[in-house]
DNA sequence: GGCATAAGGTGGGTTTAAGTGGTTTTTAGT
DNA sequence: ACTAAAAACCACTTAAACCCACCTTATGCC
């Protein structure tokens, strides 16, 4: 279960250190093999699975019928566009040139622990998601009962 | 089973090459022999299915009723545009002018690996289809269900 | 509070494989 | 037979994987 918030920096090799915290979990989760795909909702923002995780997640995708325009793209966003990387021996995974420069990250990123995977936010992307705050209208049904 | 994006070029005489994480599977799944097809749902975009896959779609393809319009505009776009392939001994696939032309594929392009085939799209074309996020309006009732 | 130590993170250098450019030879089409 | 394009071959450039060393920050102990 990843949680967690960590400023990370990419190299200029485009490489980035898995943030200590995350380091058991990811090595107990799928022996350090993660995949890096694109978030097909958001702009900016790569995610990141644990290779367990990843396989549940892809077969399910490539089950959706190929008959609507939204799963081919949700199928390309993320079987097509999944990478499989390993950490070197200093924790750094690289983050495919491609994958860097489609989502716009460069030298700051943002890593957020999201549960069952990671998420590698551009930094400019990342504040201007966290300046937004929710608005009344958005709130819905299911919010209402939260014990904030 | 093909995933992953990779960024590749065309030369002058449009020759790819044909990444290394997709090597093995190409030359296991049918001793090196490719076949390039429209991709009859996208603009900007070539299929490119190992021939054992190849035959199985195209013997389907073939029993549509030629009574429908849209079946015949299917065969041509994929039987009758299949041109058969071998990489050469760096591993480099010649794709048809043809076809490069009317996919608008150039110098720059990007291989998709996607489940049983390999799609080679145009640099804009790819880009464009991912800077489309998918909007709340998108979303089906299949996708909801979805390990995200 | 200051110093020592260890761990996490960062910056390269080196090696090896992958990708690219170009030349020559063959084949096919006119 | 001549032209043009594709196949085969050869050489070079670039990028990824691996490795090592250093710097910085947090932690514990004196």
């Amino acid at each position: 279960m990843f949680q967690g918030e960590t400023a990370v920096t990419l190299d200029d090799k485009g490489r980035v250190a898995i943030p200590a915290t995350h380091r058991e979990a990811v090595s107990k989760l799928s022996g350090n093999r993660l995949v890096i795909t694109y978030n097909p909702f958001e702009q900016g923002c790569l995610w990141v699975f644990p290779e367990s995780e990843w396989e549940q997640l892809r077969d399910e995708v490539n089950a959706l019928s190929k008959a609507k325009a939204v799963h081919r793209n949700l199928q390309m966003k993320l079987v097509g566009a999944a990478a499989h990387v390993e950490p070197d021996g200093n924790g750094r995974v690289l983050v495919p040139s491609s994958q860097r420069s489609a989502a716009g990250i460069e030298k700051k990123a943002v890593l957020l622990g999201m549960g069952n995977k990671l998420e590698l936010w551009s930094e400019q992307a990342h504040l201007a998601k966290i300046r937004e705050t929710i608005s009344e209208e958005q709130i819905t049904e299911d919010m209402l009962d939260l014990r904030f």
